[in-house]
DNA sequence: ACAAAAGTGTTGAATCTACACCCATGC
DNA sequence: GCATGGGTGTAGATTCAACACTTTTGT
């Protein structure tokens, strides 16, 4: 127990983006490089202070723009919860909500980017060091890890890892680099299309390097999958964001 | 747009707490009546300001026991996310930390209960009205209700809605007061008992009303249930907190 | 012809659902 | 005995996992 405890703390909110995509095969996250201190030089989710009269889900909207060049009404944005503990911002209390983005297979680093670096690196790197990341971004990317692995069992958020259209194989890439396990083409192609409202076909086929011409389908009007994706059994993990032992 | 844009928006930050509990057949939340204004005399959820110092969890906690009496560390405590819209507090800037507390069917109202009046109410009564809730505490609670549907399917939570021992009976009768649907004893009864780690035989029985007395049983160690406990199909809503059409 | 990727068929194992049936208690 | 809830057995439908096999392209 600290000393201090005047009720009402002085609090800023800052809004956190982890921005999620698939590229060359690997899982893999959108980081800048901190121009400012704390942690200048140092790799970072980007986000930014909420302004007065703004609403949450707009301000991560905002700081996706400004910061990727990417415009929030195209992609996937869901909030991940609240990171707020005491010391995690050497600047004061700051509170942050993060928020959990998708980004679809785009061009490159990114186009227009506000901060000095924007770059993509595979989440396993960003991960694999605890203080890779500036503040508790580690965490909060972990959590978001977690969720986007979760929520493909049970929803179509794999679609919108695709473009606009796409193959069986490539939205299977999605569930295989997500969940990091081989899963047969044979039967995953079967059971996404059984899946009402997954997938519809395009009409239209893509030629590929080799091999049979793929069908293209875009997203169905489906959000939740029943009966769900499975990747076997365990993964373990806390029931979602557990806090005391409730056991 | 609002016409202020300052950056650094002054905030103050809340933790506001949906404590379910199931009693009398149905699902229910407690509840205080306001005793200051804003919203003076009007059923809300409890909570209240972050501390100077003070995490989040820890704050969630403190209020838990102010405000109910109840010991935190004996209940499931789990983040819901953080709720935000500008104008919804009329004192000011203020960002609420959600939390979703599991209790165990309770003696009744609420021991050394802080606030005015403190009572459980039947969730369906708590949404029926969408202005029956202070401040945005309806759309909080429903999205309390929804993460609890859920997290039964996946996860053990619904034993922390039973006592420290309990019969297969009361654990089915949580899944189908918070679910709304019928199961049939026998085969929850062997599907429970298949989920390794779900549930263990105290080795006691307990005498009923009526009828051939039933084993006892207590939390297992399992936290995720793998095959999950399935309510069929829909449910319908978005896919978890999505905030974009993402379609 | 051959490699490679897209798809279809099939088969045995596991699971779900529904319900018949037995067990143990209070009245 | 009989009502009531706890609990086991079992049969048919559905689903899953694994894999043989066919289709359609580029080289």
């Amino acid at each position: 127990m600290s000393s201090a405890r005047r009720a009402h703390a002085a609090v800023k909110v800052t809004v956190d983006l982890a921005i999620l995509t698939v590229r060359e095969g690997r899982l893999q996250v959108l980081l800048i490089e901190r121009g400012n201190e704390p942690f200048r030089g140092r790799a970072a989710l980007p986000g930014g202070f909420l302004r007065d009269g703004e609403d949450l889900d707009a301000a991560a909207r905002r700081e996706l723009r400004e910061e990727t060049g990417l415009d929030g009404s195209a992609l996937h944005l869901a909030q991940l919860g609240a990171f707020g503990a005491p010391g995690r911002d050497p600047r004061g209390r700051v509170v942050t909500i993060a928020y959990l983005a998708i980004a679809p297979h785009l061009p490159v680093p990114v186009p227009g980017s506000d901060a000095s670096g924007a770059r993509w690196e595979p989440v396993e790197a960003s991960l694999a060091d605890p203080d890779r990341l500036a503040f508790d971004h580690g965490d909060i990317l972990r959590t978001a890890v977690d969720r986007a692995r979760r929520e493909l069992e049970y929803t179509t958020l794999a679609t919108v890892f695709c473009g606009e259209t796409f193959t069986m194989g490539e939205l299977r890439e999605i569930y295989e680099v997500v969940w990091g396990v081989p899963l047969d083409p044979r039967n995953f192609s079967r059971k996404v299309k059984k899946t009402e409202g997954f997938v519809i076909p395009s009409g239209e086929q893509r030629v590929q390097e080799t091999g049979r011409p793929a069908t293209l389908y875009r997203r169905g009007p489906a959000t939740t999958l029943y009966p769900p994706m499975l990747r076997g059994a365990d993964q373990g993990g806390e029931p979602v964001g557990a806090v005391s032992p409730a056991r």
